[in-house]
RNA sequence: GGAGAGGUGGCAGAGUGGUUGAAUGCGGCGGUCUCGAAAACCGUUAUACCCGUUUCGGGUAUCGAGAGUUCGAAUCUCUCCCUCUCCGCCA
C-alpha cells in the first residue's frame, strides 16, 4: 500500500514504478476516484455540521419546552442527502481500494532496472574448495532425487500417494536431517545473530493476508479453507510480521528481529512445466524465517545484516552459493529491494534459489497498520518492515546431498549438523 | 459441538437516547518542590481523514464489525466476528 498523498502528488514517479515493476498501470482510474472521493467528503461533511449544530438546537428547543417540528423537518432533508452521499463515498472508496490494493511498493533507486532474471545482478558468490561439478568433474555425480532413493531418506512415490505430487515424504535418516538443519539455523540466528524466536501459527486469516501483501494478488498460490477464513501460510513471514498488525510500538523497542519455523504451503499454479521434479518445486517445505521491523532509517543497513545471516548458515555448512541482486522487473509485488540467495546443486548443474531477502520499507506497514512513536510525545509513524530466508530447507538439501556424496553413493553429514543429527553419514 | 459472560482510550474501568471524544484510576509527557531522586501537588496526554491564509486554525468520523430505528445512537433493534468461563470431545 502507498501513500495516497505520495501517488496523487508524483504520479508519475509512481507510473514509472509500476511499469519498472512489470505490473499493471490504472493509476487515472485511480486519481479519478480520489478526486472525487474528496469532492463528496466536502459536502457531506459540512452537511453534517449543520446536522450536529441543530440537533443541539433541538435538544436545547426540547428542554425549554418550546416547538421543534420545523428544525426536525429540515433535519430529516438533509439526513437524507447525507445518506445517499455516504453511500456514493463507499462505493468511491471500495473503487479507490480495488486499484489501490493492487499497485506493487516502488524499487529502492540502487535496483537495477530490467524485465526479467535475466537483468538480475550477482554481487558476490562463495565457493568452498572441490565445488562438485562447478570448479571439479561432474561425471558420476548423483542428483538428489537418485541419492534420496538409494539412501531411503526420501520417497517422493508415497508422499505423492499420501497427498499427491509436491509432497515430500522423508524417511529415516532424511527426516532427522530435515530436523536437524531447521534446529541448526534457528540456534544459529537465535544464538549468534540475536533473533528471538517465535513459533507461529501455520493458518492465518485474510487480514494477515493482506496485511503482508499476499491477498488480493495472490489468490490463486495459496491454500484456503472451504468453511473458514483461513489460508494456510506460504512463508512464516505472513504470521511473524502480522504479530504487530494494528499496533504502536515505542521507538527503543526498535529494531525488533525475529525468527521462526514454520512449514510452508504454496499451490503453485500455473507453474507446470517448470522444474518440478523432486525438491526443486514442491507444495510443502520447511523454512526458518527471520524478520525484522525498524526505523526508517535503519532499514537498508538491516537488509545487509539480514542476508549476511542466512549466508552464515551455508557457510558453516559448507554449501557454495552466490547472491543475486534482483532487478526491478524480478521483485516481488511488496518489495522494495531484493536479494536472492542461490545454492550450487551438482546434480542440476543449476544455481537453486534458497532464500530470498526483502525491504518491504512501510508498504506492509501500512497495509497491516504498524507504527512506532519515534519519541513518546511524537506522532505514530510506520515501521520498515523485512524479511529473509534463513533457509528454506528443501532446495538447500538438494545442495547439501549432492554436494556432500562421496563416490560410493553416501552422504557425509556437514560437522555443524552432527550434534543435531547424531550421525556422521547416511549409506 | 452445548450453555453462559463480555468486547469502551496505552492499560484498568464508569457510562442505558441530547454540549460524552467519552467520568475516574494507572501509565506517559511537562512543570512546581529537591543538591538529586522519590513522594506530593499542578498541567497535559487517542487516531484517521477533509478544508484553509498549512510548525497554526476549522471540520468530520471512530466506544468489536456491518446494517437499521431516530432530527440526534457508546446507549435501542438485527446480523456477523472475536475473547473469556463451564460442559462435551480430543493430541
Amino acid at each position: 500500500m502507498l501513500d495516497m498523498k505520495r501517488i496523487r502528488e508524483n504520479p508519475e514517479e509512481i507510473r514509472r514504478g509500476i511499469a519498472n515493476k512489470n505490473e499493471r498501470d490504472r493509476l487515472d482510474e485511480l486519481l479519478a476516484f480520489d478526486a472525487r472521493r474528496r469532492e463528496i467528503i466536502v459536502e457531506v461533511e459540512s452537511l453534517k455540521n449543520t446536522r450536529n449544530t441543530v440537533s443541539q438546537e433541538i435538544a436545547r428547543l426540547k428542554k425549554a419546552g418550546e416547538d421543534a417540528s420545523g428544525r426536525i423537518a429540515e433535519m430529516r432533508r438533509v439526513s437524507d442527502r447525507i445518506a445517499t452521499l455516504d453511500a456514493e463515498l463507499r462505493e468511491t472508496e471500495r473503487g479507490i481500494e480495488s486499484i489501490a490494493w493492487h499497485i506493487p511498493n516502488m524499487p529502492h533507486p540502487s535496483v537495477p532496472i530490467g524485465r526479467s532474471s535475466a537483468e538480475n545482478v550477482e554481487v558476490r558468490r562463495w565457493l568452498p574448495d572441490g565445488v562438485l561439478g562447478l570448479t571439479a568433474a561432474a561425471e558420476g555425480l548423483l542428483d538428489h532425487m537418485e541419492l534420496g532413493r538409494r539412501l531411503g531418506i526420501l520417497d517422493f512415490e508415497r508422499g505423492a500417494k499420501v497427498s499427491g505430487s509436491g509432497f515430500p515424504l522423508y524417511t529415516g535418516k532424511g527426516a532427522s536431517l530435515e530436523r536437524a538443519l531447521i534446529n541448526f539455523m534457528l540456534d544459529l540466528h537465535i544464538e549468534h545473530h540475536g533473533y528471538t524466536e517465535v513459533f507461529p501459527p501455520f493458518l492465518v486469516n485474510s487480514a494477515a493476508m493482506r496485511g503482508t501483501g499476499q491477498l488480493p494478488k495472490m489468490q490463486e498460490d495459496m491454500y484456503r479453507c472451504a468453511d473458514e477464513d483461513l489460508y494456510l501460510i506460504p512463508t512464516a513471514e505472513v504470521p511473524i510480521t502480522n504479530i504487530y498488525r494494528d499496533e504502536i510500538l515505542s521507538a527503543d523497542e526498535l529494531p525488533i528481529s525475529l525468527c521462526g519455523y514454520s512449514a510452508c504451503f504454496r499451490r503453485e499454479a500455473g507453474s507446470y512445466g517448470k522444474q518440478t521434479k523432486g525438491f526443486l518445486r514442491v507444495h510443502q517445505f520447511n523454512k526458518v524465517e527471520m524478520v525484522k521491523f525498524t526505523t526508517p532509517d535503519a532499514s537498508y543497513e538491516a537488509l545487509e545484516t539480514l542476508v549476511r545471516d542466512a549466508e552464515d548458515v551455508l557457510r558453516a555448512l559448507r554449501i557454495p552459493y552466490r547472491v543475486i541482486l534482483l532487478c526491478t522487473g524480478d521483485m516481488s509485488f511488496a518489495s522494495s529491494k531484493t536479494y536472492d540467495i542461490e545454492v550450487w546443486s551438482p546434480g542440476e548443474s543449476a544455481w537453486l534459489e534458497a532464500s530470498s531477502c526483502s525491504c518491504f520499507e512501510d508498504f506492509q506497514a501500512r497495509r497491516a497498520n504498524i507504527r512506532f512513536r519515534p519519541t513518546p510525545k511524537s506522532k505514530p509513524e510506520f515501521v520498515h518492515t523485512l524479511n529473509g530466508s534463513g533457509l528454506a530447507t528443501s532446495r538447500l538439501m538438494v545442495s547439501l546431498l549432492e554436494n556432500n556424496q562421496t563416490r560410493e553413493g553416501s552422504v557425509v553429514v556437514p560437522e555443524p549438523l552432527r550434534p543435531y543429527t547424531h550421525f556422521d553419514t547416511i549409506g
